[in-house]
DNA sequence: TGCAAGCGCTGCAAAAAATGCACCGCGTAT
DNA sequence: ATACGCGGTGCATTTTTTGCAGCGCTTGCA
């Protein structure tokens, strides 16, 4: 869309840092940038950008005019979306934020399920954690969010909320897998594996922990949900993760038991989307194929 | 703003209807204006306008194109505003959709004294019945609407509302001007001027003698609540209409009573805008002066 | 039925705008 | 002191936009 272009160069602008870096990137001269800058910035009425020895960066009003052209843009996508869809063709692109416990089993079966129906859609699928997915909405970034107990809430408009309990992880010839339900006293006896603090999972179990006078003391503590359900096998130790996150298989290496509710909260995985924002027609269709599916695990 | 201009063309053949009076419009030949709306059918990937033998017209891809454009445009001007704002400096435009009976006293005052402290701000007034006002909103023609009883309600965000008994106006040697409140059937015992079906009042009216069995048989109905306060000294007759839109000094040849809230139910005048909308700082500060105003009222 | 009028659209030349190049002044780091 | 990277500017060049003349088409009217 080429009257979008200046607002392609600012925004190159704005990543780069000075004008002679962005022009690099976006294949013009450093004299024609600055030029379309200017000539903004005389039509806009005011400078965008202070001008600093090392380069340019946003002024206030900059970052005002920074969020106009996020809505403008993404407002842009959703007509598009709109028009596809009523010449019968479901075009478009969707980017959704979601937790790492989303990523092995539960969305690529539903980007699976709503590619086979609708070819012409493609996906962003960004791994974040529950305080980035906030961000992603809000800067336009991701038109939808998956993410497990986020933080403020603000802006956040939620769609569905599916019930989580802790699960415990752990390798199937532990003596754990013979309840039904674990107690925390129960895993702190074990090695511990955890996620790091910026995940909700953590935040359950530290809470929990902090309940019951207890400290929590990992002997591994990683970013990578991978990470722990593999090495729960290398050294008999126990990890947590949500039951989403964790197949089903009977024969699998590792089993999995939920903690009892009056040692951890059940936390919820919340979908959800900008607040006040219309969603793209894809974005918000494949929204509400992503309800209908946590719907379905929660009858569960 | 320069690349907005294709929008003005595009807003331009919509109103004219046609590329050739659409060019005259905007000083521009056919050829040049047609090739504009050619390229921009092309990088958009669909057309926008049918191309009937007597001139354009917009498909339904351009209906929604056209809210986007609606949406861009007061976007921007938010912006602009916001900017304006951290700058000291207040400036920007304010539009308004207003009933008839805030015109004569309300409106003027309270632009006044906005404009008082805030020079840069021009205003917008457009009088509007209820249901048109809404529509303004909308379409973003208004910022705000400050009318009575509105129909529909969708989309309208209210941000106060006053209730407004009818009242009944005649001249001050009436007998009714004895009684600090009347009866319904007091005033149908006169003449009746009354503003025509579009306007709360007479809806209020008509529902209260309907609830009665009465009927209402005006000698004058009009649109204008100019010619209904000036025509009931020519004929002493009675006419209705909301207090806000009434003097209320002592020594006018015309006096106003109100009429008994159990014969006719109070109507009430909402201030609202588009609902989801983040007004321009102007219209949005403006808006609350009005608040206060009519609080101010209401306390009385 | 023929004809004028109005419509969208197109080839081509002229006008306008954007771009690239060379270069300036300035502050900073080496 | 010097070299580097920064934003900004004058000028020639390239690209884009515009105006002009004219095409084919449909509609309304004599």
């Amino acid at each position: 869309m080429k009257y979008l272009r200046t607002f392609e160069l600012i925004e190159a602008v704005v990543r780069a840092g000075s004008i002679r870096k962005a022009a690099e990137d976006t294949h013009l001269t450093a004299s024609a940038l600055n030029r379309r800058i200017q000539n903004f910035e005389q039509e806009f009425g005011w400078p965008i950008f202070e001008r600093l020895p090392r380069g340019m960066r946003l002024n206030p009003a900059g970052e005002l005019l920074m969020q106009h052209i996020g809505l403008q843009r993404t407002d842009l996508a959703r007509v598009q979306s709109q028009v596809a869809d009523l010449s019968g063709e479901r075009r478009g692109h969707i980017s959704i934020a979601c937790s790492q416990a989303l990523l092995p089993y539960f969305m690529p079966d539903q980007i699976a399920i709503y590619r086979a129906a609708h070819p012409g859609v493609s996906f962003t699928v960004n791994v974040r954690d529950r305080t980035q997915a906030e961000q992603d909405l809000a800067s336009f970034s991701s038109d939808l969010a998956l993410v497990f107990e986020p933080v403020h809430l603000v802006d956040f408009e939620v769609l569905y909320a599916l019930p989580q309990p802790v699960h415990a992880v752990f390798q199937r010839e532990n003596a754990m897998a013979r309840k039904p339900e674990l107690r925390l006293h129960d895993c702190l006896a074990h090695k511990l594996v955890l996620p790091s603090a910026a995940y909700g999972v953590r935040h359950l179990l530290e809470l929990a922990a902090a309940r019951k006078g207890r400290s929590l003391a990992p002997i591994v503590e990683t970013e990578s949900f991978d990470l722990i359900r593999h090495y729960v096998t290398c050294e008999d130790a126990v990890g947590f993760q949500i039951p989403i996150g964790l197949s089903a298989e009977k024969q699998d290496t590792i089993a999995h038991r939920p903690l009892a509710e009056r040692d951890v909260p059940v936390g919820r995985l919340l979908l959800g989307q900008k607040k006040g924002r219309t969603l793209p027609v894809a974005s918000s269709k494949f929204g509400q194929q992503l309800v209908a599916a946590l719907e379905q695990r929660a009858a569960h």
